[in-house]
DNA sequence: AAGTGGTCTAGACCACCCT
DNA sequence: GGGTGGTCTAGACCACTTA
């Protein structure tokens, strides 16, 4: 720690940062699976060199960001993200009562082409064909949601052999391709259902839909998703708080 | 520090959340206004009987509410709420380019009279009046959001004089009235504009608009604006980001 | 030059969970 | 009873800001 640290500690992260981004990436690569029970604060503490305190640090930081579970006497799990949470951590979708609405997959197809200038703007220049998977989720035999996503085929590479997709697309992203999903941005507006929304979802042509366009990001920050979705919001909507700043 | 946090450490919080709730109050109340400097963390650390690692804890987390400012050598200070940030705290609409759409009061209309049951499931059993603002808002010069806020005339007696009431209701609703708000929950649907939305948005009748349901609530949670907001996207979308977990 | 928060360490006691 | 995280303390060095 003497010299090391005294040398790196002013160009590189502090040493919380670094273990904190080195846990990350032990979760992210799966030699930490879901449930794995991490070693204590004092071996963590020693095998990176720091103090325990300082691991704490990193570690709550990660208890915070939804990675890690940790009590008292227990000790420190990586999350079970179980196909349900995980379904549901980015789905902001509730019915009157504050309940989630369950969408379960009605139809899907799947194909591959050249991107659209839209999608290479998202996806990245480096893009070069990109994969689109079109879904129809319904809700109690109502259909819900219609769902148009597009993804480059270079970070998934062999999708469309894997119909019929799960229900839950992101575990199935991390466990195939590595590709763990930690944020996503969401632009909402107000749309009317042309013939083919209104055909899919059994609405009228010209019925008010919420149309999101979600970008997905994943653990290094990449755009990996460009996904449209067109919900029926007559029996469902989109919910979220706001926190100061 | 020695018998009396014994005893009391099982009973009650810890000592750094009792500092955190003690300190934010402070701000809640005004006596530490907007920009004070506070005195540094040895000194707090005094002043609440423990030390200045425990105060800091409390800062940090006020810090990560948007509550303080800290950084090194200047010392923390509390957030300046300028009206503008203020404005826009919970104020997620934004353009293609993902830039605040700017949107300035056009009409503004006041009324009091008795709850509605909808109010009264928001605001709680005990209002027994509510006053009523309606606003018409609107960017560049075309109309864009027509808003409909309904407050208990308990929590705010006297807001029916004060018109014309500032553009930024909420640091208004500071000052005035010491009603901080901290938090708030929106529901978003896909709504169709009808006859008066239309007039006042100058769309199309039947033209589709987001319908946003606003709860906010202020420092001790309580309930205490019911806002029912109708925005054109034609020109603006509500954008969010969400995190994992 | 003095003072601040940012980082890091070391060590203590506690409540909780498991066996 | 043994081990875990939660809390709390005390003290150190650093970079940064302000004067």
């Amino acid at each position: 720690m003497e010299g090391e640290a005294k040398n790196t500690r002013l160009l590189a992260q502090p040493l919380y940062k670094r273990a904190e981004v080195e846990m990350t990436n032990r979760i992210a690569t799966g030699r930490w699976p879901a449930g794995y029970q991490l070693a204590n604060e004092f071996a963590l503490a020693d095998e990176f060199g720091v103090s325990q305190g300082t691991i704490r640090k990193a570690l709550v930081a990660m208890e915070r960001r939804g990675l890690l579970m940790r009590s008292p006497g227990r000790g420190t799990m990586v999350c079970k993200t179980t196909q349900e949470e995980s379904l549901f951590a980015f789905f902001r979708l509730r019915n009157e009562s504050g309940e989630m609405v369950i969408p379960t997959p009605a139809r899907e197809e799947i194909s591959s082409g050249d991107p659209t200038s839209r999608e290479i703007e998202v996806l990245g220049p480096d893009c070069r064909q990109v994969i689109r998977l079109n879904r129809l989720r319904q809700n109690g035999g109502t259909p819900f949601v219609v769902e148009r996503m597009s993804f480059d085929v270079a970070t998934c590479d062999g999708m469309v052999e894997d119909l019929p997709l799960p229900g839950s697309l992101y575990p199935y992203l991390h466990e195939r391709f590595g590709l763990m999903i930690m944020t996503v941005s969401e632009s909402i507006t107000a749309a009317v259902a042309d013939d083919d929304l209104a055909a899919a979802l059994e609405v009228e042509t010209g019925a008010p839909l919420l149309k999101v366009v979600r970008v997905a990001r994943d653990l290094s920050d990449r755009k990996v998703e460009l996904r449209d979705s067109f919900y029926r919001t007559d029996f469902a909507s989109y919910q979220i708080e706001l926190a100061r700043s």
